[in-house]
RNA sequence: GCGGCUAUGGCGAAGUGGUUAACGCACCAGAUUGUGGCUCUGGCAUGCGUGGGUUCGAUUCCCACUAGUCGCCCCA
């Protein structure tokens, strides 16, 4: 083959593209009703801009962005995520100093990632978010879960498991990690050598170790939630209450983290219990980011959102079974027989169109029988034929494919008569 | 970045160190010179991911590369 679509990226052909179109139409008619409205940023950003959101501590971001220098020698980067784009631009275009607070807002398009392909990760990924900025009440982190929630259930997932967690605020934070590091310090040669690492980069990760889930300083290790001070276990209380007069089932797990420091409070995640789904169980991850804006530049504001990925959206449906309602038939094929009538079906499929009719013709010369067989493979609702007796007496046979029957139509009224026939 | 497995027509899938590379689906044509979904008949890969090498000869053996897939690392 002469060019290949690069590593990690797909095509997404006609018959499934229908069903991303259907995935979107609904998240934005939930943030249309949640009062979230669209945001659209570029897909590049400054490469700095995502050192300052994710962090440059890590090596994740050496080796996983998409990062390059343009022409003018400036380090851009193809954004891994969405969320530090959102806060720039709320920071650059000063919603801050909107009345409307807080601002609400979701996006969704292409996020890049520079990782080797495996099942549920691409290149290149779509994401659907949403921000909320500006507001520290619970009911907010509440919301953002709810509407979350409410873009898989609307598509017929059920197979759900939403756990949350906080992981308070900094000072919170700060004392639990103290902790941690006590608690793995005096043994933590007898941990994997990843673990040994994280002891000094990320303590919090520990925890996460697929090698060492059986140690028994596993079990005992402190719980996050133990070192919520009063007003961070406060604000954990008021999300869980939200959630639960909202109807919406939640898990508490101590366990689940964010590794970036200017995370705090509400974690959570979204996970598909389907069978079958691989390795990754994750559709929707997400938290409170309270010193993110101020991080980007911008004043102290406090923000929630979450992202999620189409991808393993659509791998979540098929692996329930589900079968997205996306019309796929057109609602009419012209068959024509002989020259002059060909002739005349380009104006008659046009008149179709024009009526809000899905019509399509022949366009590869088949003979009859192909054209009917085209039609069936369209899905035609109807067939309409045209042919010199037609012509001549001015009418035009239409033929039910479902039933089989057929009428014979004067040509003028024949536009009018499908319209009545398809409502 | 690391490791396992894989790579044959539009799709699925057999196969062999040596004349014409099974079969199924789809598609096209005919049986039915103006009517689909069924049936029958016929057609449809100068080539077996790409590039090298071994050999008298490779789709089949070896190497590299590319891609897919599963997993590791990590997951903002």
């Amino acid at each position: 083959m002469a060019f290949q679509i690069p590593r990690g990226t797909q095509d997404i052909l006609p018959g499934e593209a229908e069903k991303w179109q259907y995935i979107e139409q609904m998240a934005r008619d939930i943030c249309r009703r949640y009062n979230y409205k669209e945001i659209r940023t570029p897909i590049f950003e400054h490469t700095e801009l995502f050192l300052r959101g994710v962090g440059d501590t890590t090596d994740i971001v050496q080796k996983e962005m998409y990062t390059f220098e343009d022409r003018g020698g400036r380090s851009i980067t193809l954004r891994p995520e969405g969320t530090a784009s959102v806060v720039r631009s709320f920071v650059e275009n000063k919603m801050y100093g909107d009345p409307n607070q807080p601002i609400k807002l979701y996006y969704v398009g292409p996020m890049f990632r520079y990782e080797r392909p495996q099942a549920g990760r691409f290149r290149q990924f779509v994401q659907f978010g949403v921000e909320a900025l500006g507001s520290n009440d619970p009911a907010i982190d509440a919301e953002v879960i709810a509407l979350a929630m409410e873009i898989y259930q609307a598509l017929g997932l059920k197979k759900l498991k939403l756990v949350i967690n906080s992981l308070g605020d900094k000072e919170s934070r700060i004392a639990h990690r103290e902790a941690l590091v006590n608690h793995f310090k005096g043994r933590i040669h007898e941990f994997c050598e990843d673990c040994q690492t994280r002891l000094e980069k990320n303590p919090l990760r520990i925890l996460d170790c697929k090698k060492d889930r059986d140690h028994e300083l596993m079990a005992t290790a402190p719980s996050i939630i133990d070192y919520l001070n009063d007003e961070s276990r406060h604000y954990f209380d008021k999300v869980q209450m939200y959630l639960t007069k909202l109807g919406v089932e939640f898990e508490v797990d101590p366990r689940l983290v964010r590794g970036l420091d200017y995370y705090n409070h509400t974690a959570f995640e979204i996970m598909s219990n389907a069978e079958g789904f691989g390795a990754i169980t994750t559709l929707c991850g997400g938290g409170r980011y309270n010193g993110l804006v101020q991080e980007i530049g911008g004043p102290e504001t406090p923000g929630i959102g979450f992202a999620l990925s189409i991808e393993r959206l659509l791998a979540a449906l098929e692996a329930e079974g589900i079968t997205l309602p996306v019309a796929q038939g057109i609602d009419c094929y012209v068959v024509a027989l002989g020259e002059k009538a060909k002739d005349e079906s380009v104006v008659i499929v046009d008149k179709l169109r024009k009526a809000g009719i899905a019509a399509e013709k022949d366009y590869q010369d088949r003979k009859v029988k192909a054209q009917f067989k085209a039609a069936d493979r369209l899905q035609a609702k109807y067939v309409a034929i045209i042919g010199d007796e037609e012509l001549e007496k001015n009418v035009i046979n239409v033929k039910d494919m479902a039933t089989g029957e057929q009428v014979e139509v004067s040509l003028d009224s024949f536009t009018e008569y499908l319209r009545e026939k398809l409502v």
